[in-house]
DNA sequence: TTTTCCCGTGTAACCGGTTACTCTGTGAAC
DNA sequence: GTTCACAGAGTAACCGGTTACACGGGAAAA
């Protein structure tokens, strides 16, 4: 691979013109830029990233680390950093923290001196312990992560407000005995959707002992979350299931037993996953944009790598839209095809 | 940020010692490493991974370069491939080449010193083109893109035989009147999975010219298919989509005109994506392992950098599996919930 | 004509590690 | 008591770029 100083002696010019030539710095006389570049498309000349990025100290890489997760999430979260990445020359660095706190540190740590700043999105672990691994000098924003006491610029999803508003919505259509189905006990998330259900049900409802089932995200938690309903004969006309995958499964089970969706039962979902709007009927549900989650973050940090400063913008929040349909009472929209 | 001469001053040895010392090398008593330690720890020591590249004249990274991908498909490639190469300690350096292919150049090019070898999943352009940009000292790997005349290693799909195996199947079950939705024109997966499907035709049915409709892998295609197929009155007793996207498009549109599956028609699709078996009555299709397109290639990719030599195994091909369900008449399964 | 200034270019230090080679001192072999 | 081998540690070159600074020469200013 021809480096720059052959490009030079190629050219008949020292190392610091060929430089300057190529990345079209002044200095540099018409004729000669022409010699430079002429021997490095003889030669085949592609600079030296990993070389260049050193004494730049900048090398137009963004970390990406992000959990085990599961599919169409993922996706999406990249999808809109790429977006965004790609638009200002960025490059992604990926470091999948797999579970473990320990892995966490290492991806961390194995990206100093490559990348200008980080996008990190920390599994459920505390704030203390995530401040320890983060390196002050490397600008970072945290995905879907309020970071309390820390104050890293963020952008998270309102739960929360999500998981109210999609009480008050099912309340509103009539239900009085509304059943949540919780995800993960140590998720956060799983936790802000709980705590918007609840006040929901007791500000709204008046009830203080909303019935919870327990769950974990899946769709067999779903499945199993039917057969208490039923064997457990508790009194229910609506379920709202801490994420769609679990009601998918909900409505699965409550299939088997001949109970029916909306008649019976309504059910509502969180996330808007692809396959929501495809079920029959369809499932209602929050929605959450997660790529913007992603594009905002990245915006966020390329305002910081800018020098700019956030101020109030360093902590963006995201709310979720309601989107009723079949699994509620919506009048059932033609599976399928939607523009 | 300490630097390794901080580190050997602080410990009072050369930086050649404290290289030693922290890289677990010989030549270091155990006092001396333990100094070297300790200063590690005080300081915070992390080393950075661009300077260390650049000497060792290895990143430990790869480059993953992708078109632009549905979710899906994206995710599961990328989860195949980080699978394996965490486990080696490596590193993803994701280069999106958004269509154009004068970005496919730059997305390669700028991996040049970033990366130890490259995993392309190359747009439908010309095996020419391919090798002009790719550099041949750079270890790379082809992602479902058979490069013929280049002697690259690759992984691809046998799109051929599963279509041939799909439409064989709906022959076997009685179908006369196969007609197939085909993706997009240039696109090579689509081409293939239409030849195997003329061939199939052709060779057991003894059908020259079976119906081919257009489509374009979306879902809208696959509604505009139905209704096409409707108005125009072809005789069908079985539609073959070139993808799932499409039959679920497909059979969103047959529902609009009364037409029911499989009653009326048997449908099939191609790739298995989440949503198939969710669909009532569930898809019938090819099940495509994505994520193992992704880990194969990256295997190979590891044992090319590791200095073996491939053989027969650069070129690596996976077999759909017929996955038959609902839409082929195939005993409908409890949608939502499996094991 | 002399001085000043600036433009185009070259020299060399530097980014932060790794490592070939050198040097020193100790214990084994003679 | 030499000589030799070798382990432990240091010096400095090097990876492939960037860039501060020095330098020479021609045009403009005096």
């Amino acid at each position: 691979m021809a480096t720059l100083r052959d490009v030079a002696r190629e050219a008949g010019v020292s190392v610091a013109t060929a430089s300057r030539a190529i990345n079209g710095l002044g200095n540099v006389t018409a004729p000669t830029k022409a010699a430079v570049m002429a021997a490095v498309k003889k030669l085949n000349f592609v600079p030296h990233s990993g070389a260049r990025s050193l004494t730049r100290r900048k090398t137009d890489t963004v970390g990406v680390i992000l959990p085990d997760l599961f599919g169409e999430f993922f996706s999406e979260i990249i999808r809109g950093i790429d977006l965004v990445a790609h638009e200002s020359g960025m490059h992604l660095l990926l470091g999948n923290m797999h579970g473990s706190t320990h892995e966490t540190a290492a991806a961390i740590a194995s990206m100093r001196g490559r990348v200008d700043g980080l996008l990190v999105m920390p599994p459920d672990l505390k704030p203390e312990l995530l401040s320890d691994y983060l390196d002050p000098a490397l600008p970072t924003v945290l995905l879907n992560y309020d970071a309390g006491s820390l104050d890293l610029p963020f952008v998270a999803v309102d739960n929360y407000r999500g998981a109210y508003a999609m009480t008050e919505a099912l309340l509103a259509r009539g239900a009085r005995h509304v059943v949540h189905i919780a995800g993960p006990k140590h998720n956060r998330d799983a936790r802000d959707r709980q705590r918007g259900f609840a006040d929901a049900m007791a500000k709204i409802a008046g009830v203080r002992n909303p019935a919870i089932l327990p769950g974990d995200f899946s769709e067999e938690s779903g499945a199993k979350a039917a057969r208490l309903l039923v064997e457990g004969q508790l009194p229910a006309d609506a379920v709202f299931a801490a994420n769609d995958q679990m009601a998918v499964g909900l409505i699965a089970g409550l299939a088997e037993v001949g109970k029916s969706v909306p008649g019976d039962l309504m059910v509502a979902g969180f996330d808007d996953i692809p396959l929501a709007r495809h079920l029959n009927p369809s499932l209602s549900t929050m929605q959450v944009h997660i790529d913007r989650l992603g594009s905002t973050a990245m915006m966020m940090l390329l305002r910081i790598l800018r020098g700019e400063t956030l101020g109030a913008a360093s902590a963006t929040i995201l709310t979720p839209a309601l989107i009723a349909r079949g699994t509620t009472g919506a009048m059932a929209q033609a599976s399928g095809v939607h523009p």
